[in-house]
DNA sequence: GTGAAAGCGCTAACAA
DNA sequence: TTGTTAGCGCTTTCAC
């Protein structure tokens, strides 16, 4: 009595589950996949020994044979920055609706080794499909070196030709924010830039436009790091020179450095000097004082991106763009000049 | 001339390789896996072969028959929120390092159905292990529900019997940190909390040892959310008792918020009320006044549950357990009261 | 050092 | 509706 049905010690099979129900393999291979009909009775002696042997398909045993595979690969250059950490947090959730799982695949560097590295570790799987964020060099060398035999979707923000992509218009928003701050009253836009993807950046490029469709001048850019600290030096510089009145910084955190310098100079924000940033980061709300900036729906991109490779993987003549316009946060840090 | 070997249009496989390099089968695959020697000759042969077809091993097949993998699945309650974000960098990078994949799964409520259909999707898998981010309810609730047949670790701040275990001794931090307060001149610290995993939240357990040792007042907790505007409402009713000198959060996002109530009902950090969180955010330093807060290694403490887990693979009295203890960052938001 | 044979756990194709 | 047969692409015996 109470002897174990199938190898003891051992994950049950599928055969476990056949001989325990009195039925055949493929049988209880149909109520697993719900692919072909099968008697009420029988179904229910198969659930019935699925549940006593606690019984899981083996996913790797399926993949094979089927050539179907229910994970998808995500390329990614960094997992933990803001823009990265939320996209991905998107890809996930829409991944998770339709009851797939995601693979997150780091390249670190545009690194020819490292490159190699990620492309074949997700090469080797079998996947329902991949989606790379094209937010940075590793991004875009990671994407040019994949084969297009599967599904593949690219996210970034500057649209390209090729691979079906989702993307914010970055350019359109900085060029609304750039000529938001010229319509106040101020002669011309600084910019810092955060470290770009290749020679377009959209942010640069849409403050660039706005300067000169409104015959502006155009400034020098500054590059800062992706280290928030890295903004503070920049500031106290812009600072010192009393033709800034308005700078434009590539994200959330460099503002926050940038303000920081700027107020270590001794001078403030936005009477002196107006500052606005990019991605609406959470605490920009919080910030003293209240960070104007660009609304990225970085989860809303992932979403979208999950969806355009769903399309995808289903239809021959799937979309193979989606953009989306980021709305601007107005808020304290920007006002007219004295 | 120039007729691929292998079937059109398929990826090639490892008999496609044996067959255009003159060898069997087994040869390649000893190449491929290293395992067992084989001549110089044929190995360049196999070489060539595998560069001149792009071939690439299957996973799937590799999985199926060796019963091992290359992959391990993190099981998370949030990807993106600092903490997390940070740890499941962390466990990316140690896995790397040695050649594994990470594969994650996210639980977003300790709800019973969305535990189990986690639970279900990383049993399916064949994987190497499982690193469990026990956070929060969802992370213990799928924690409790997990197999214990294959390597498992748990992560968090609290530590308990049962499976190995990494984790930042925040109770010890905790505690330090209030005496600090206390030393400061402090009458009592004040503590808003961040939601717990469980009855037990080692940040407010250190907390409220600290007050005990010193026989200070131990005056009730304060809930505030995840959200950092969670915060605002606290900061404000704080500011309006005279008695509040100090406060303590439970992380940094909600202390920026707090110090943001604190502003708005008119009063100063530090000057009329000391605030410190703990995590050391990224922006913590950059903000005004910088936050006095505990410097939590998340990514250590992923890379630390990683090592614990490779152990466990390799070695029966793998070590259990690997606890570290978070250093403050003594900034400018805690002063002695006036 | 090398190859032949077996089979991992499942689904696909076919026949009944 | 059900069972029989075949085989996915590899690694693992086991001879030689």
């Amino acid at each position: 009595m109470g002897r174990t049905v199938g190898r003891e010690g051992k994950n049950p099979t599928i055969s476990d589950v056949a001989e325990l129900a009195g039925v055949s393999v493929p049988t209880v291979s149909r109520v697993l996949t719900g692919a072909a009909k099968v008697s009420a009775a029988k179904r229910e002696q198969v659930e019935a020994a699925i549940a006593e042997l606690n019984f899981r398909p083996s996913a790797a045993a399926r993949v094979l044979v089927s050539r179907k595979s229910r994970t998808i690969a995500v390329i990614a250059g960094n997992t933990s920055r803001y823009g990265y950490a939320e996209t991905i947090r998107g890809i996930e959730i829409a991944a998770r609706a339709e009851g797939y799982t995601v693979m997150i695949t780091v390249v670190e560097s545009a690194d020819e080794d490292e490159v190699n590295r990620a492309v074949e570790a997700v090469e080797m799987q079998t996947l329902a499909g991949v989606v790379v964020l094209k937010f940075d060099p590793p991004g875009v060398a990671a994407l040019n070196r994949l084969g297009t035999d599967r599904p593949l979707v690219a996210l970034s923000g500057t649209r390209e030709a090729g691979v079906p992509q989702a993307v914010l218009d970055e350019a359109a928003a900085a060029e609304e924010l750039t000529a938001y701050l010229l319509g106040l009253g101020h002669r011309t836009v600084h910019h810092v830039r955060v470290p770009p993807s290749r020679r377009v950046d959209g942010r640069t490029t849409g403050w660039k436009r706005a300067l000169r469709k409104a015959d502006a001048p155009v400034p020098p850019v500054l590059d800062a790091t992706w280290e928030p600290l890295s903004g503070v030096p920049i500031g106290r510089a812009l600072a010192a020179d009393p033709e800034v009145t308005a700078v434009f910084c590539g994200n959330d955190e460099i503002a926050m450095g940038v303000m920081r310098g700027i107020a270590e100079a001794g001078r403030r924000v936005p009477e002196d000097i107006s500052v606005v940033g990019f991605d609406d980061h959470p605490l920009a709300e919080l910030w003293s004082p209240p960070l104007t900036t660009v609304e990225q729906d970085f989860a809303g991109l992932g979403q979208r991106g999950f969806a355009l490779l769903l399309e995808s993987m289903n239809d021959e003549n799937a979309r193979r763009y989606s953009s989306e316009r980021p709305r601007i946060a107005f808020r304290a840090s920007a006002a007219p000049p004295r």
